[in-house]
DNA sequence: CCACACTACGTGGACGTCCAGGTATCTGTC
DNA sequence: GACAGATACCTGGACGTCCACGTAGTGTGG
């Protein structure tokens, strides 16, 4: 049933019992990514939104002009610049955002919400908090243990500086 | 510092407290997804594997026969079949492991590990074991703390039958 | 003032994932 | 035995991620 279960059996059963442990958590964190954003692409494709796309939405939402050069939102957003583009890309088509000069480098993009851009993302959040981030699948004390759990980890992979 | 925290922060201002700690909770397990994917991905790269096609070596090697249809690959990976056709298609052209036909179901494509696929395999699990299993960032009681929580995750999305 | 290193972004390609659609094969029913 | 539906796989395409590379603009040391 359990195929991490098995896995981590595999593991003692050959020797490497001392990483059979790390092995399933690992392996759990992969599986868990995939059922939480499987569940999180279907409550956005009503949105024509990707998670990945819905993050940058909420990024400029949230920030103090509404924009935002490409390189900060990457660092923000802990992923290449160039997926940042490649959202940007298709956020834009959509009129969600828009792409405009910097002000004083001309090197950077402005990347800026639109007005449909804000009501898009504040319907999807309205659906995501509902469907997903509510009802995560775990109780309330548990789910505060695995956001916990989870800052150590990023803490120790240089999350927070 | 923490992008999760000030994301969680901006929640709980709108008023969207009741999923806020579920919003933080989604978004570490991607953001744990990716730091551990990309420390994996980093160990997989010396013998020209990738995470997912050193699973599919693995799953093969374990196998009582050394061989799978690719339809059961996919159901104990837990990925599209397409995605086990995808990792086979560079498996194969690598001398991993090679294709041939199901004894007895003519529609069925059997996976068979070859020996250069068991001597990497073996090779690669040495390494990740030592780099990343046997050291995943957390204490040992953490890692299984984090194995239970991800189990009950698992567990109502169904992953035990 | 100017050459050189650095920075920001985009393009093209590799990879993994999924979906839709098509083909070959199997299986159960009449 | 024939036929309809189910099953197994592959192909092609969409999407997100990263890397390597190229281009344009910045800024600084001499």
């Amino acid at each position: 049933m359990d195929t991490i279960g098995l896995a981590r059996a595999k593991w003692e059963q050959h020797g490497w019992g001392d990483a059979a442990e790390g092995m399933a958590a690992v392996t759990s964190v992969m599986r868990a990514q995939q059922i939480l954003q499987a569940r999180v692409e279907e409550v956005m494709r009503p949105f024509d939104l990707s998670f990945a796309r819905y993050e940058v939405l909420m990024l400029l939402h949230f920030s103090s002009r509404g924009s935002m050069p490409v390189k900060k939102a990457a660092q923000r957003l802990q992923v290449h610049p160039t997926s940042i583009t490649n959202s940007v890309d298709r956020l834009e088509a959509a009129g969600l955002v828009r792409r405009g000069p910097h002000p004083t480098d001309g090197r950077a993009t402005l990347i800026e919400i639109t007005d449909l851009g804000r009501e898009t993302a504040l319907k999807a959040t309205e659906a995501v908090n509902r469907d997903v981030f509510s009802q995560p699948g775990l109780s309330g004390r548990r789910v505060s243990t695995l956001v916990n759990v989870l800052e150590d980890l990023r803490r120790s992979a240089g999350d927070f500086g």
